[in-house]
DNA sequence: TTGAAAGCGCTAACAC
DNA sequence: GTGTTAGCGCTTTCAA
């Protein structure tokens, strides 16, 4: 690494000449300027960024916290983020909770460490259930901003990025219902998520509000995946639906597949829609009908706000609670 | 955030005498290193990592470079990476190259600007291609270590973790034959990769050493998501197979789908297997018979070699290549 | 037009 | 047993 003091030693000037030389200041003579920019570029100089942040407080660095890599979901979430924050001149320090409070509490306590200028956070599972949010909270006594998404929770006072995920279900239960369809299952795995209740009652509004009977064994709920197929594939061959909406990313792709193998002559005839995203619709053919949560943009969407909130520097924010919009794909 | 001269001042004491106290020197009274360790705690003091940085030149940050986070199979490593990270006190600084060769040359920009200790990176697809890899190599002259993963090149001397691409495909396709399929199919979207004629490689040596007929029209290559479902659809009506490899994480699993929607009657006969990991396979069913690449273990493993390699001060380092075994999951 | 000095938060060699 | 000082790389007054 090249040094601004390496530098003003080559060039015989001290090293403040050489930093407002490269800042362009407009009391450094052009050959001044000339020269030190010069070497710099030879000498591939690039500013030490923990010195600058040291100095100046700000790092240009968002942390983010996220539940669960694995998911394809969050996958692209973080893509939007990475891909926005560079766009805005930040990086981003990526931690994963895995779902646990304790490692979500660890991740913060590193964020906190003096190297970001806020962070993304979507909590993890376990501190829904818990309602544990106290060491999110936390970080607001000791000023550090930081932005909600997906999983959003009232409780906390902040900016936030979400869907709409009642009027999402809600939509797709309609557009199902529009299709003629009158048993219309809904399967989750999500249940212990407060999206998971929104989604839910998503789908219950929608049947009541077009008169549809609500039949309590349509609703599926499962957690364990080693023994999803098997509870899936009971499911199917126990009730009777001419639909399955799926609120989590999964289970409408593997619906999808059982009922094309063990009840192939039904297959026609009962519609699935899930939340998914282009690629993972194709896991499945014919492709799967589903809800876009617009996950990158959600991403991007985070980063803008967690921006705007560090440069507010008011006293009284006034947060934001963004809705992305979502839309049905229809395969 | 709390910093040590605050604690000073609180307490009457000069920063170098808490600075001492908080790592328990053997020169500070007792009873100091008590009052200060309480008065610490109160407040919640945790010392500003960009200061022991700069101080230290010791980030204890890892940077990361992911191609495709989008990829399962990268999610799954980036989970290996975190944890095991975690685990030895490392952060990690997370950049997408997004298989873009400017994007990675960004990405190592920014991580070369004084804030990690080493980094981990799988090329671009683009810098594989157009064997373009200066950007990388460039951080040796920088003194800046790194560890490469999964697309691993021999160009490049440096510590590596991959799998043995060859053999796991070659042990596959064994694996097919003595089941007894003799019209082996190969498909495959990464052609562009070298790990994509590595394990092309192992499918054709395998056929070879076991005598079977080798049919160029068997091998598929597919690359636009957008068209793969119709390109699939159109090898599986004609051409006649036994059984599919796939050398990437979604094609078998479309394949399977597809063969069960449009030739319903030949599903039995045709077994299909490809990348994946035990949430992936789970999407079609029955499940997909898969070749368990271990991702998570490959990146722990890497942050292991690349922390033993920022350890390592010698001049004449001598780089490891490490190879995570595969094995074969029967659904 | 340039340079010296202070300071961001921390550690460590060296005084007292 | 505790404090002073210098310095990591940088920016920014202020002085020359």
């Amino acid at each position: 690494m090249t040094t601004l003091k390496q530098l003003a030693k080559l060039l015989n000037v001290s090293v403040s000449t050489v930093s407002k030389a490269l800042s362009d200041a407009d009391d450094i003579g052009e050959e001044t300027k000339k020269r030190v920019k010069e070497l710099a570029e030879t000498l591939n100089y690039k500013p030490n960024k923990l010195a600058l942040g040291l100095k100046s407080n700000v790092t240009n660095t968002l942390g983010v916290v996220i539940p669960d890599i694995l998911n394809p979901f969050f996958a692209e979430v973080l893509y939007g983020i990475q891909k926005q924050a560079n766009k805005r001149g930040y990086d981003t320090l990526v931690c994963l909770s895995n779902e646990s409070t304790q490692t979500e509490i660890n991740a913060i306590q590193l964020l906190k460490q003096g190297r970001i200028d806020g962070f993304i956070i979507s909590p993890a599972a376990e501190s829904q259930q818990t309602n544990n949010f106290s060491h999110i909270e936390a970080a607001k006594n000791e000023r550090i901003k930081f932005v909600m998404f997906d999983r959003v929770d009232n409780q906390i006072e902040t900016d936030k990025v979400s869907i709409d995920d009642q009027l999402a279900v809600y939509n797709a239960t309609e557009w199902l219902i529009k299709k003629g369809k009158t048993r219309i299952a809904y399967v989750s795995n999500i249940e212990n998520l407060n999206i998971g209740n929104d989604r839910k009652n998503g789908y219950r509004e929608a049947l009541k509000n077009n008169n549809l009977a609500f039949h309590k064994n349509l609703e599926l709920e499962w957690s364990d995946i080693a023994t999803s197929h098997q509870k899936l594939a009971q499911f199917i061959k126990e009730e009777k639906f001419d639909a399955v909406i799926s609120a989590d990313n999964s289970s409408a792709i593997m619906i999808q597949s059982i009922v094309k193998t063990i009840l192939p002559e039904l297959f026609n005839q009962i519609t699935c829609i899930g939340f998914a995203n282009a690629k993972t619709a194709m896991l499945t053919y014919p492709p799967l009908n589903y809800i876009e949560q617009n996950a990158a943009q959600m991403g991007e969407k985070a980063v803008d706000l967690i921006i705007e909130r560090i440069k507010d520097k008011s006293d009284n924010p006034v947060y934001k609670q963004v809705k992305i919009p979502t839309h049905i794909v229809e395969a």
